[in-house]
DNA sequence: CTAGATGGCCAGATTACCTCA
DNA sequence: GGTGAGGTAATCTGGCCATCT
């Protein structure tokens, strides 16, 4: 600390009175210079936009320049100071409630999207399912007619039940993958369909338990904001 | 060298007062 | 003219740090 430093902070609690007795409850203040000049707050501001504090010398500076007090200009700094933090405090929140609402509509869209391809895949699933009965039915109905026809110019005999258990049973194992040719590629769109099914997306509940919280929780150190670059 | 005293600066909260709608 | 809201200078409080003794 400097030794005109004190001085100054001393003479100018003495000299504008505002020295206070801390056991009063109600401060009293000068009346002489309620408000700075235009003068004074533009040149204080065009100071306060290179340094943002003042070192002491240059406060005594200043407060001779403007015919201030060091004091109340160091105290015109800390309140500054104060403003300045508020105000880029709102900025950051807007930029931010920006980015969660931008965030937001992006993921209703999604959403959206998804629920139409889901059903789109449903759809396909049950044609799917319908053309397969539909051909194993054919298939069947040429099976017993062969078997029947075979085994009656082989053996003379007609066992027709036998014949038929046996194309049923057929059907119903080995034969159908062979003949129709898509089991792999239908599990796979089964499980597409499951999954999607179990999606937080198509779950109302899991969607209205979405909150800004956990996608602005500063202990995260995934950059949100590149979520959808 | 170390510990306590002193004083300044800071942030944050608050007060007192002014201006304006 | 009275009043409430908002802005601002100044004060208070508690913590931190540097210097002195």
């Amino acid at each position: 600390m400097e030794e005109g430093d004190a001085f100054n902070c001393c003479f100018s609690e003495i000299n504008s009175g505002m020295s206070m007795n801390k056991n009063k409850k109600k401060m009293k203040k000068s009346n002489n210079q309620k408000r700075f000049s235009e003068e004074q707050i533009k040149s204080l501001e065009v100071i306060f936009e290179s340094e943002t504090r003042l070192e002491p010398r240059k406060k005594v500076q200043v407060a001779r320049e403007l015919g201030l007090q060091p004091r109340q200009v160091a105290i015109w700094f800390q309140n500054k100071r104060a403003r300045w933090k508020t105000k880029q405090l709102e900025k950051e929140y807007n930029i931010l409630r920006a980015n969660y609402n931008n965030l937001a509509s992006q993921f209703d869209i999604m959403k959206k999207e998804k629920q139409a391809l889901v059903s789109q895949l449903q759809r396909l699933n049950e044609e799917m399912h319908k053309s397969k009965e539909e051909r194993r039915d054919e298939y069947c109905g040429e099976q017993r007619v062969a078997l029947s026809s075979t085994t009656r110019s082989e053996n003379g005999k007609c066992e027709p039940e036998v014949r038929i258990n046996q194309g049923i049973v057929l059907c119903n194992d080995d034969i159908k993958t062979e003949y129709f040719g898509f089991e792999e590629s239908n599990h796979v769109l089964m499980n597409i369909v499951e999954q999607a099914d179990d999606s937080c997306l198509t779950s109302s509940d899991n969607w209205g338990g979405f909150n800004s919280d956990s996608i602005l929780d500063q202990s995260s150190n995934y950059p949100w904001w590149d979520f959808w670059s």
